[in-house]
DNA sequence: TTTAGTAAGTGTTAATTATACACCATGGGT
DNA sequence: ACCCATGGTGTATAATTAACACTTACTAAA
């Protein structure tokens, strides 16, 4: 950097814009869905978006993405993955910005967002039945379900869309709408009781008029 | 942008560098090396490195890092593919940088680096007996090398270590050498004809006085 | 209090896939 | 012709995955 007078700083070189965008995924009513943000600025405004926003030059990644998440949604306590960095010259009609996406994943009870910032609306959008989307974003949605379809398998992924307890019923339901694919119940349970990545909590619970359920958490 | 003179490029707010650091896998004489350059300029001047370089503001990320890459090592026509983006602040004593890494693997007979641009020599070095390395680059070869074990299974990836055409027992040795695990021939061959990732050429070679192997290459 | 309804919970068999293992084939060199 | 070195092949067992149906425990309504 070669000076910084009133609010201008200077290079010798163009540098590009950094930000961090984040595909967030809950399943809500056995729906898939993402969150989206209506974008009260320009360019893009009204659109329908992925939240997301500026580094900041002391910032970590992770932690501007769950800043900018927090700040247009409200959103926080979240779990969030890098993804891709998506940097294709034009993707921004002001500046060359590369964007380094983040995947998130949260139980639908667990956050209420709200729009603030620079969104002027925030809204769970069915991942079949999505708006048209500012930028590349559209894009980036595409990776970040075909980063969690292969994810499920080989991780403790599915379990980040459950509250802290759930029952083997619930996670099966997980499983089968991130896949899209059915399941058999018996074959499910002995597979996932024996991974390793969950455990009983010793407690049951019942919601409706039928034998109640166990609860389980994630392990350790 | 606000103004540019005189090679000045000026924004209101601040803006990070944004540079490309790749991994170069090779195997040779039956080990797995990767490629650093010596750096020629400040900073970590004189310290080994992974080869890359500033983004150019007309150019996508993945051009940025075979650019760079040809530049300082004269390699090109390489598989690559990105692996993660590193922006800790701090990371470089200059300014704020932003690098995206990527992973490259070739066949050792493929390329002939040669020094050049930024870098006063460049070397392959074994995985396990690499130098002190700038910046966080120890972390990203970390990174890379995992990536490389993970996707052994699932992907086409060990077949980018090979020339176009390659016998059963160079392929295998590859896989033996990346997984650091003694595989059993008869079992190999099978899973990998079936695997459907490669086909007979109908050619075979022969190098040494015993029968002529079969050649083979990538499907399709 | 009996009955009907609902989701929870449980084992066995068959099919597939992965693992372990040893010898003959084919060429070059002497 | 014989030796040497690597290429090439099949089968039997173990482990894993896939298919499949009934009983249990509770609620609510008759």
């Amino acid at each position: 950097m070669l000076e910084n007078t009133e609010n201008q700083y200077c290079y010798k070189f163009p540098h590009p814009s950094v930000t961090t965008d984040t595909v967030v995924f809950t399943i809500f009513e056995e729906i898939l869905r993402l969150l989206l943000i209506k974008r009260g600025a320009a360019p893009y405004r009204g659109s329908w978006a992925i939240p997301g926003g500026f580094l900041e030059m002391d910032e970590d990644l992770d932690d501007c993405a769950r800043r900018e998440l927090k700040e247009e949604t409200g959103v926080e306590k979240i779990h969030m993955e890098q993804l891709y960095t998506f940097g294709t010259p034009g993707r921004d009609p002001r500046e060359r910005v590369i964007s380094v996406a983040y995947l998130a994943i949260t139980p639908y009870e667990n956050i209420k967002p709200v729009a603030a910032s620079d969104a002027s609306d925030v809204e769970w959008f069915p991942l079949n039945d999505l708006p048209t989307l500012a930028f590349d974003h559209d894009k980036i949605i595409n990776i970040a379900h075909n980063r969690l379809k292969l994810s499920l398998g080989y991780s403790a992924l599915a379990f980040k869309f459950l509250p802290e307890t759930f029952t083997l019923s619930e996670a099966q339901r997980i499983y089968e709408i991130v896949s899209n694919k059915k399941l058999d119940k018996r074959n499910f349970r002995k597979s996932i009781t024996n991974s390793g990545f969950i455990e009983e909590t010793g407690n049951t619970r019942c919601d409706g008029n039928h034998r109640p359920a166990r609860l389980y958490r994630i392990a350790h």
